[in-house]
DNA sequence: ACCTGAACACCGTTCAAGT
DNA sequence: ACCTGAACACCGTTCAAGT
C-alpha cells in the first residue's frame, strides 16, 4: 500500500514517508511501530535498523512537517525590514499551514518539542523576522517562544475540533451562529495581540 | 503506601488521590492503570468501577490541578476594575503555580484539553478579569484562549527542563551565563506581551 | 545493508463472578 | 457497593540469526 513494495528493501526515507502517510490518514494514536511495519510488509523489529526508537521517528516526522514552513521563507518581505509586523504574521501563517497539512501535526510537533528533540526550526521564522527587525537576542528568543507556544496551542485545538466534527459531534452548543468561531481569524487575533505587544518594545519606538 | 490501606474499600476520591501521588512522584508516563491499582492493593479492573476509562481519570486529575488556581480568585484586585492588567498577571501566575505544583501538570491539563474534556475552568480566571474589565465576549474568549495556550506551552517547557536537569543533562550549551533563562521572568515576558497587546484594544482607549 | 523470528515486559479494557 | 480472576487484543524494544 505504501513505500517501495517491489524487490528492493527500504530506506530510512521510505520508513518516514510511510509513517507520515499513516499519521495523515489514521492519526497519531494509530501510528504504532507494528502497524507501520505492516504497511511496509516488514517485521516491527526491522524498523529499529532505521530509527533507534519511536521517539526519534516522531521527531523526524516533526522536522518534515515544519520543514514546509522553512521552505517558504520571507521572500518578498525580506527587503523591507520596517515591515516586521507582516513578517511575523507571515511566519505564523506558514507555520500554521504546515501543521494543518498533516493530521495531528501540531501534536506531533508539540510532543517532539516536549521531549527536547529537534524542531527548533519551528520558531526560526519568528526569530529571523525579529532579529532582522532589530530586537535584541533575548527579546527575540522570548518572543519567538511565545509565538510558537501560541501557534502550537491554537492549531492543536483546531485539529482536535476537526476530529470532533468529523465524528459528527457538532460542537455548537450555545454559541450564537454569528459569533461562530472562524478558525483563521481567531488565530490571527492572538498573533496580532503578540505583535502589537512587541510594537511597544521595538527599538525604533 | 497510598490511600486507605485498612479494611475499608476505596472511593473515587481515593483513586484520584493515589493517581495524583504517582503522577507527582514518577510522572505521567509511569501513571498506568495497573500501577495505580497496585498502589491501592487492588486489581486493575477494580479501577473501572470508579472511572469509565483512563482518559476520564486524567481529566479528573487535570480538574484537581487547576482547581488550585480557581480557589484563589482575584481577592484584592476584584474591587479595582481599572487594574485589569494586574488581574490578568495574577491569574497567569496562579495558573502557572498550579501547574508547577504537580509533576507533568501542564502536560496533564494540555492532554485533557486536547481531548475536549473538562478543564474549561483553566482559562476562567482570564475570562473573569477580561469581561470585568469591559471587553466584549468575543475578545474575552479569544484573549483567554491565547493566554491559556501561552501559559500551558511555557510551563510544559519549564517542566520538561526540570526533568532534564534532574537527569543531569545540564542544558547550558552555548548560552552566556548572564543571559541564562530565569523561568519566572521569561514567563512574565510573554504574559506582558499579551496584556500589552490587549491594552490597545481596551474600550477605554 | 537490511531483515526475520521469537521473545520480554509490559499496556488498557471487558466481563462474569464473587461478597 | 466494590472487587477478583482471567482473558482479549494489543504495545515498544531487544537480540541472535539470517541473506
Amino acid at each position: 500500500m505504501a513505500g517501495a513494495a517491489n524487490g528492493r528493501r527500504h530506506s530510512r526515507d521510505d520508513v518516514a514517508r510511510a509513517a507520515l502517510a499513516i499519521l495523515d490518514e489514521y492519526g497519531l494514536p494509530d501510528l504504532t511501530m507494528r502497524r507501520l511495519a505492516a504497511s511496509l510488509d516488514v517485521q516491527a523489529s526491522a524498523l529499529y535498523w532505521h530509527f533507534p526508537n519511536k521517539q526519534t521517528l516522531i521527531a523526524e516526522l516533526a522536522d518534515r512537517i515544519v520543514g514546509r514552513a522553512a521552505l517558504t521563507p520571507t521572500v518578498e518581505g525580506r527587503a523591507d525590514p520596517g515591515d516586521w509586523h507582516e513578517g511575523l504574521r507571515g511566519s505564523a501563517d506558514r507555520l500554521r499551514d504546515s501543521l494543518l497539512a498533516y493530521r495531528d501535526g501540531a501534536e506531533v510537533v508539540t510532543s517532539t518539542l516536549a521531549l527536547g528533540l529537534g524542531t527548533r526550526s519551528a520558531a526560526q521564522g519568528f526569530a529571523d523576522a525579529l532579529s532582522t527587525a532589530g530586537f535584541d537576542p533575548r527579546t527575540t528568543a522570548r518572543a519567538s517562544n511565545a509565538l510558537l507556544h501560541y501557534v502550537l496551542g491554537h492549531v492543536q485545538q483546531e485539529q482536535q475540533r476537526l476530529q470532533y466534527d468529523s465524528l459528527g459531534v457538532r460542537a455548537s452548543r450555545s454559541d450564537p451562529p454569528d459569533l461562530a468561531a472562524d478558525a483563521s481569524s481567531d488565530f490571527r487575533f492572538g498573533v496580532d495581540l503578540l505583535v502589537s505587544g512587541l510594537s511597544a518594545l521595538h527599538p525604533a519606538h
